[in-house]
DNA sequence: TTAAATATACCTGTAAATGGGTACAAAAAA
DNA sequence: TTTTTTGTACCCATTTACAGGTATATTTAA
C-alpha cells in the first residue's frame, strides 16, 4: 500500500481548518499531519517531521506566510507549498511564488477546484485558483503592482504621514530638513506611482504597508 | 420530538461554510437550511423561508453584512444574526449591534466557543467572541473609532480621492462645481476626523470603505 | 408636515503639496 | 574596490488642499 499524502494547514481560524480538514480526509490517500493556527509552532514541527504538502495562510499572528514559506523552503525542500489566502494583491501572490510556493489559492475556491490543485500540486504543477489567475493575468487592472522596497526612512515617513502628519511636523520628529521630508515623499510617490498621498495611502494600505 | 433549529450561513468562502456546517451538524438540534455566498441570493430566500439563526459574514460581493443585517431585522425581526467576521474594528461590532444582531464573533474564535455562543444567542442573550469582548472593552487603544456614515456622494467622492484624483477631476467627472466637491471633501476630513487626506485614507481603509 | 439631513455652490486667504531639477557624503552591494 | 543605493539637503514655480465661513434647494425622516 503506498503511504499517505501528509497535510499541514497553518492559519489563525480553527473554522477554516475544520472546513479543509472535512475536505480533504474524504480521500484516503490523504491524511492530515498537523494543522497550527500560527508561524513558529509549525516552523518547530516541521524541523522535526516530514510533510508532502502545506496549506498556508498569509495573515498570521507571529509572522507572515510568505516569510513563513521561505523559511519552510531553507529547511525543507521539498515539501510542498500552496498559499490559502484572501488577500488578491498581486504582489502577494508573486511573492508566495519568488519564495517558493507551488501556488496560491484563494479561500473563495470552490471545494471541487481546491483537491484539484492540491493534486495537481503533488504531482509537480504550478497551481492558481480561478480567480488568482485572473489576477495574474490582468497586470492591466490590477496595477503595476510590484510591491515598492522601501527603505527604512521611507518606511517610517509613509507611516508619518498616513498619520496625517504635515511635511514639517514629520521633518521636526525626524530631526530633518523640511526638504529632505519633501524628498522622501516624492520617492515615495513614484515608488507607489501615485498621483498624490491620497493614492499612496490607499496602495500602501493595500498593499499592507500600514 | 422538538423541531431542529434552522440555521443559515453567508459567507462567500465555501471553505468556511464547510467548516460550520462540520461543526453544526455535530449536534442533532441543528439543520443547516441554507448557506449563501452573497447576500441578495440570501434576502430572497428570507423572504419566502424563515430560519432561526443567521451566520453572517461582513465581507460579501455584493452588499456589507451590515447593511444586509438591517435589512434582515426588517424582514424578519425574530431571526437571530450573529455576524462571523474577519474584521476586528471596534466600528463594525457596534454597527452590528446597532443594526440588530445578536452577537458578533471573530473568524478566529475555537470550535467549542463558537457552539456556546451560538447557543446562548438561541437563548436570547448578546454574544461575542472573547477577542471581540476584549476589543469593545479597549475603546481607548481602538479609538474614536466611530464609523461615521457617508452619504452616496460622500462614497463616491472619497472612492475618487483614493483613486488619486484631484478635486477638480473629480468635478468634472461627477458633473459638479469644483467648490462642492470642495465642500464634500471638508465634510470627509470632519466625519473622520482627519487632519488632511492621507489620514483621510488610511482611516477609510482601515474601517473597509475602499 | 415640520424638522433634519443632503447636495449643491460660493468666497477668501494661507498653508501645503507637487514636479522638475541638482548635489554630495555615507553606507551597502557588486 | 568600484558601483549603486540610501539619506541628506537645496531651489523654483505652480498647483492643490485646507480652514473658516455662508447660503439654498431638495430630499428624507420624525
Amino acid at each position: 500500500m503506498l503511504r499517505k499524502t501528509r497535510i499541514a494547514i497553518v492559519d489563525d481560524h480553527p473554522v477554516v481548518i475544520e472546513g479543509l480538514q472535512k475536505l480533504l480526509l474524504i480521500f484516503d490517500k490523504f491524511e492530515l499531519a498537523a494543522s497550527f493556527n500560527n508561524g513558529y509552532d509549525f516552523i518547530k514541527y516541521i524541523q522535526k517531521n516530514a510533510v508532502e504538502l502545506v496549506l498556508l495562510d498569509i495573515n498570521l499572528p507571529d509572522l507572515s506566510g510568505i516569510d513563513l514559506c521561505k523559511e519552510l523552503k531553507a529547511i525543507a525542500p521539498e515539501t510542498i507549498v500552496l498559499a490559502f489566502s484572501n488577500h488578491t494583491e498581486r504582489s502577494m501572490v508573486m511573492n508566495m511564488i519568488q519564495n517558493g510556493a507551488s501556488g496560491y489559492l484563494l479561500k473563495n475556491i470552490s471545494s471541487a477546484e481546491l483537491l484539484n490543485c492540491i493534486n495537481d500540486a503533488l504531482n509537480g504543477q504550478i497551481v492558481f485558483s480561478e480567480d488568482v489567475r485572473a489576477i495574474i493575468l490582468k497586470p492591466a487592472l490590477n496595477g503595476n503592482c510590484e510591491m515598492p522596497k522601501l527603505t527604512k526612512r521611507e518606511k517610517e515617513i509613509l507611516l508619518l504621514i498616513s498619520d496625517g502628519k504635515i511635511t514639517l511636523e514629520i521633518a521636526k520628529m525626524l530631526f530633518l530638513s523640511k526638504l529632505t521630508v519633501e524628498t522622501h515623499r516624492k520617492n515615495l510617490l513614484h515608488k507607489f506611482k501615485a498621483n498624490n498621498v491620497a493614492e499612496l495611502i490607499k496602495i500602501a494600505s493595500k498593499e499592507g504597508f500600514l
